[in-house]
Formats: structure tokens, sequence, C-alpha cells
DNA sequence: TGCCAGATAGGAGTAGATCCTATATACTGG
DNA sequence: CCAGTATATAGGATCTACTCCTATCTGGCA
């Protein structure tokens, strides 16, 4: 809708930690802002990596308890993968992903990019669908460029 | 297309392994076996926990090899997943997956249950689409039984 | 300013996956 | 049918991500 300040009407790291009734640390608000910059998807060990360049003891039990805490109240999201690390997503706003199957790179695509079908009128009783994502796979730029080259 | 015998047009589990010049071992054809009829999507670990009723002393190893050597070859595949495992799929035909956000299970829809969209035209040049899958979610009839009672 | 529920650091404990190597065995071709 | 060899396996060691535990610390409150 809107575009100014923060993006989508989004909270400040510090009111979006109060509003949810979470102490503000300053471990928290690092955290917060790492997961909230990220264009890439990381999982709880490579953001304990770049929160500890902040904090350089600050324990990765804390950055996965915290970033769990984020993903269970919705402020942070868990995102679909083949390997055997959680990865986490910072950004909030409906979207999907492009999987690279030659870096493993997980790419986020803006629904706008896509045909995206109105909603899946799903023949089937087994379950109840509340949400759906498109996963695309294929092979991105860098790569496609990289075997181009000799 | 066709519906008799093994189903699509597969190959029995032996000529399969062959016509990979893999060699056919016990361990091998029981993997195989099993990865091909879960209806779930089992880890390396809990495949191997199955297989062990047949060969009491097959390595964890073996097996998760197994699994990546097939995978590789296409004879089964990876899965998307939310926790911290590595699943593998033994279902090859195309079809999509509905993730249970409570009971965290993942089941197969056939793509004649959705409404699926065309092939997305992607309006996006960081990279190229080769394959898509819908990752529905939502309540499985399961738990949203076990919800509705007291 | 002092209290205390909640948060953190650091170390121990788990689980799954991967690496290593001696032994075993499926295929080859004689 | 058999022996030689390339390949596969078992079992143990190692690695990695994550989770649990507990003493200590601190943000928010009165
Ligand atoms: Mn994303
Ligand atoms: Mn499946
Ligand atoms: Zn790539
Ligand atoms: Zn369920």
């Amino acid at each position: 809708m809107e575009q100014g300040s923060k993006g989508q009407g989004k909270k400040e790291p510090l009111e979006l930690l109060r509003s949810h009734n979470l102490r503000v640390t300053p471990q928290r608000l690092e955290i917060l802002k790492q997961i909230q910059r990220t264009e890439d998807h990381p999982s709880a060990t490579e953001l304990h990596r770049r929160v500890r360049r902040k904090f350089p003891n600050i324990s990765l039990d804390t950055v996965a308890r915290t970033l769990e805490q984020f993903a269970k109240i919705g402020i942070c999201r868990w995102v679909e993968g083949y390997d055997d690390v959680r990865r986490y997503d910072g950004m909030m706003e409906r979207h999907h992903h492009f999987h690279c199957i030659r870096c493993k790179r997980i790419l986020d695509v803006r629904p706008e990019a896509l045909e995206e079908p109105p909603l899946p009128s799903l023949r089937d009783e087994r379950f109840k669908v509340i949400d759906f994502r498109i996963l695309l796979e294929g092979i991105c730029k860098k790569c496609m460029e990289r075997e181009q080259d000799p």
C-alpha cells in the first residue's frame, strides 16, 4: 500500500519487541535488525556468525532461541529447504521462492513477478488449506554465467 | 497414461539399478523398495530404522549414501522441509505437497487435485525456471478432528 | 534505586550426517 | 564356473547444527 518511511507500515525494531512484551535487550535488537535486513535466508548458525561481529561472545543458543521466538510470534519465518539446516526469512510480505539447483541459494520472488494462480481450489478433503506458496526451481543468473564461460 | 502392471511404466527395482550401472546388492534393493513404497517422506535415519528390520546391522552410512546416490540419478528426490533433517520422496510422478502446521507431516497432492497455474511466466531475469511446485500449508484432517473434540 | 521475572553465556548433551578404512562381495571375462 | 578387481558395506570416528541446563546478569517496574 504505502511506500514511505520503513516500508509497508512496518514497526521499528524496538517498537516491535515492545508490542510483543519482549524485553528490549541489545542482543535481541541486533538479531532482529540482522534478520530483517538480510536478502538471503540464513540459518541460526550463520546469523550467529554475523551477530558476533557486534557481540563477540553472544551464544549460539541465544540466537537460535530468539529466532524461534520471533518465528512463533510472527516477526520472522521458517523457510523451506532441502538440506539439513533450518533457515529463517525476515521478509514478512507474502512472496515466493526460487531455489537454485546449482548453488543452493534461495532467492525471493515477489508475487507480482508471477502469474499467481487465484487460490488453490482444492478438490481434496484430506486437509484445510490456509495458505500456499510457489516453489520455483532452476538455475540462477550467476550460475548460468559461470557455466557459459569455458 | 497406462495403468497396468507396476504403474507408469516404472522399471522393476532390480532393472532400475542395473540400468544405472549400480551393483545389485540386497541392501540397495531393500532401500529402493522401501523408499518407493512409503507414503510419507522419511529422513535417512528414519528409513535406516525401517530397513534395519530386514538387515539388522546395515549402517546408517549405507542408507544415507544410497539415498543420495538415488537422488542424484533421479530414482528418488529430496523434499522441501522446515526442520533440520533432510527428507526423501520416492514418488517420482510430478506432484505437490501439503504441509500440516500442527503435526508437521508432509502429504502428497496430485496435480489433478489443484487448479494448477499454466506455467509460471516469470517476469524476472534473475534466473531460468526449470520446474515449479506448489507448497500448500494448513491443517490436516487428523489434526482438525483432534482439535474439535474437547 | 532495589527487586525479580525473564534473558544470557557457556558448557554439556543430542541427533543426524559424513568421513575413514578394513573387510566383503557383485560383476567381469577368462 | 571361477578368480581378480572395482565397488559396496559395516562400524567407528568425527563434524555440525541444534538443544538443554544452570549460574549469573539485567531490563522494566514500583
Ligand atoms: Mn524469502
Ligand atoms: Mn511427495
Ligand atoms: Zn545458483
Ligand atoms: Zn496434522
